[in-house]
RNA sequence: GGCCCGUUCGUCUAGGGGUUAGGACGCCAGGUUUUCAUCCUGGUAACAGGGGUUCGAUUCCCCUACGGGCUACCA
């Protein structure tokens, strides 16, 4: 009835029983934008953008939520507009102490900043839909009171057993036209035998009174025009047994009544968003811009990426470790890095351009631009994008995020004499990192690449040692010891200079000096040019080294 | 099963009625570094299939296949 008062109802008689209808050709593609600031130029001119990130506290938030979280905050900074944490927790039974207090911490680990939530409060709480439980009720009772909506007594043992039949049928139940008059509810009562069974006390719930035989049409911001069947729809229960409403009710409730503009959610949500629809029409409020983002899947195997799939491909799942996961934070990504790699992940900006700090996101980024398939995740590809990360790093910012790594090593603090060439550790850390950084995907890598510049090695890579320790290697390296011992000014340069003089002079191959002498210092054939290490450790640690492997290197 | 959404290199993707179908990750090969890695250069590799429409389709339409989501008094 009221429906016939909305705008829709006309397209609906044109279109009574027809198949679905996707418009997404290319021109009407680049167009849609335009179209729906048109069609609410009003709207949007007085309703400044409203988003909202809408997690339920039932565990800790996975990146594909925080993906979520994070093209609602691009899009509201994008558009000048405010972002709303609204906690879900309708469900009692699925409540997980510590989930709330997680979600908060890791979305402002990365950046993800709220105008309005339960901490930051505003004008439109409380942000907690268990705070906001005396709401619903009454706009549930309105819609029974319209006709929109019906008390329904039917036990779950009673729909379970109707599942089951239907079943074995090889039918699916679906509580709706089709077989609600036949069913315990308010439609099939009259007055005073439904005012006995609420004041007997008897549990039910307040379901959702689909419409039939309309053809109804929904837009996604993303995917374009979609046409849905309503007698496939079931009458949704709104309000639960337990006095809390459900996921459906609270949310639209909430929504209108925070004023929320555009609800970009994940695509999870689009077979619903048919019931959403008819539930602003049935209150006659006008409904928001809806946005459904592809799903994130899992690396390998089938379906969407869960929890699960971090332990089976050993990396991290979280943004921050949960009791025995490990998360992004811990596990060493810079937060710009998994803000970096998250946003790529169902969105480009139709450039080359692939990294982008938080800021470059804020304006680059548009809904136009979001894919409509879901996007493998790719481990291997978060690695790369914390090494372009961390080489934009400075080494005083990265020393001073290396030094917790560092102290927890064995031997620390430093045991020899290498701070000669700094005023402290922490500036040793820094030209050591000078050094290594760029082969590092990692903060912790640091000490793979360059133990060696904290602690002389005690022993010496057994097949190195075969192929570059020959006969005459000890004596050699004891004349570079005596020669490195007469060099003043002990830069990398003046070291280097001096050996390589020495060689020709003494008519010896490099091949016979360089390698073994690398050898000695590093403990294998690894590491940044050898000048370098030997500068940067000093002479004193340098002579000492040689002295130790002419004593501990001996070839069979 | 039903309903809805989707489909370009192995992966993330650009593009779009006429293109040598572009980039990135990965992988491979050369070069540099008298080490290892980085780095540089190059290479490998894709329009799911079938019908239309069209002078011409990877691009638009339909069908099929495949993938995904939903199908709770969960969100």
């Amino acid at each position: 009835m009221a429906l016939s008062k909305d705008a829709r109802s006309s397209q609906e008689s044109k279109a009574p029983s027809q198949k679905p209808i996707i418009k997404g050709s290319p021109s009407e593609r680049d167009l849609r934008p335009l179209c729906i600031f048109a069609k609410k130029s009003n709207y949007f001119m007085h309703n400044p953008v409203r988003v909202r990130f809408a997690p339920s506290p039932t565990g800790p938030l996975h990146i594909g939520g925080v993906r979520t979280a994070l093209f609602n905050y691009l899009f509201a900074k994008k558009h000048g507009g405010k972002t709303i944490l609204r906690i879900e927790d309708t469900d009692q039974n699925r409540y997980v102490e510590g989930a709330e207090a997680y979600i908060t911490k890791a979305l402002e680990w990365c950046g993800i900043v709220f105008d309005e939530g339960p901490l930051q409060k505003g004008p439109y709480g409380p942000y907690r839909q268990s705070e906001r439980k005396h709401l619903y009720r009454s706009y549930a009772d309105q819609l029974v009171k319209n006709g929109k909506a019906y008390y329904a007594f039917d036990t779950a043992e009673a729909l379970d057993a109707h599942r089951k039949g239907h079943e074995a049928k090889g039918k699916t139940f679906i509580y709706n036209w089709h077989n609600r008059l036949k069913l315990d509810n308010s439609l099939t009562m009259d007055a005073p035998t439904l005012q006995k069974r609420l004041a007997s006390g008897a549990e039910y719930v307040i379901r959702f009174y689909s419409p039939q035989d309309k053809t109804i049409t929904l837009t996604d911001l993303i995917r374009g025009e979609i046409t849905i069947d309503t007698n496939i729809l079931d009458d949704k229960v709104l309000f639960k047994s337990d006095g809390m409403p459900t996921y459906h009710l609270a949310n639209i409730v909430d929504d209108h009544l925070m004023e929320i503009t555009h609800v970009i959610r994940g695509e999870e949500w689009l077979p619903s968003l048919a019931l959403h629809q008819l539930l602003y029409e049935a209150f006659e409020w006008t409904p928001p811009a809806f946005a459904h983002l592809p799903l994130i899947m899992k690396p390998t195997g089938k379906g969407k990426l869960s929890k699960r799939d971090g332990e089976k491909g050993g990396f991290p799942i979280y943004p921050l470790s949960w009791r025995d996961s490990l998360g992004y934070k811990e596990a060493g990504y810079f937060k710009e890095a998994v803000v970096n790699f998250l946003a790529m992940l169902g969105w480009n900006p139709g450039t080359e351009q692939e990294i982008f700090s938080m800021e470059e996101l804020q304006s680059e980024f548009t809904l136009e631009r979001v894919n409509k398939s879901g996007a493998r995740f790719d481990p291997e590809k978060t690695k790369w994008y914390n090494q372009q990360w961390l080489q934009q790093k400075t080494n005083t910012e990265l020393a001073r995020l290396f030094m917790p790594y560092l102290q927890q090593r064995p031997g620390y603090p430093i045991d020899f004499p290498l701070l000669h060439n700094a005023p402290d550790e922490v500036a040793y850390v820094e030209k050591v990192i000078g050094l290594i950084k760029e082969r590092a995907l990692f903060i912790q890598d640091f000490w793979e690449l360059g133990n060696f510049f904290f602690k002389a090695p005690t022993s010496y890579d057994a097949k190195a040692v075969k192929k570059q320790w020959k006969q005459e290697t000890p004596e050699i390296m004891g004349k570079v010891s005596n020669l490195l011992a007469s060099i003043d000014g002990f830069s990398a340069q003046n070291v280097e200079n001096a050996v390589k003089e020495w060689i020709q002079t003494n008519q010896l191959s490099f091949g016979k000096v360089m390698p073994p002498l690398r050898l000695v210092i590093v403990g294998d054939m690894k590491g940044p040019h050898i000048f370098d290490i030997i500068s940067l450790i000093g002479k004193e640690e340098t002579l000492a080294r040689i002295e130790y492997a002419l004593q501990n290197i001996h070839t069979p």
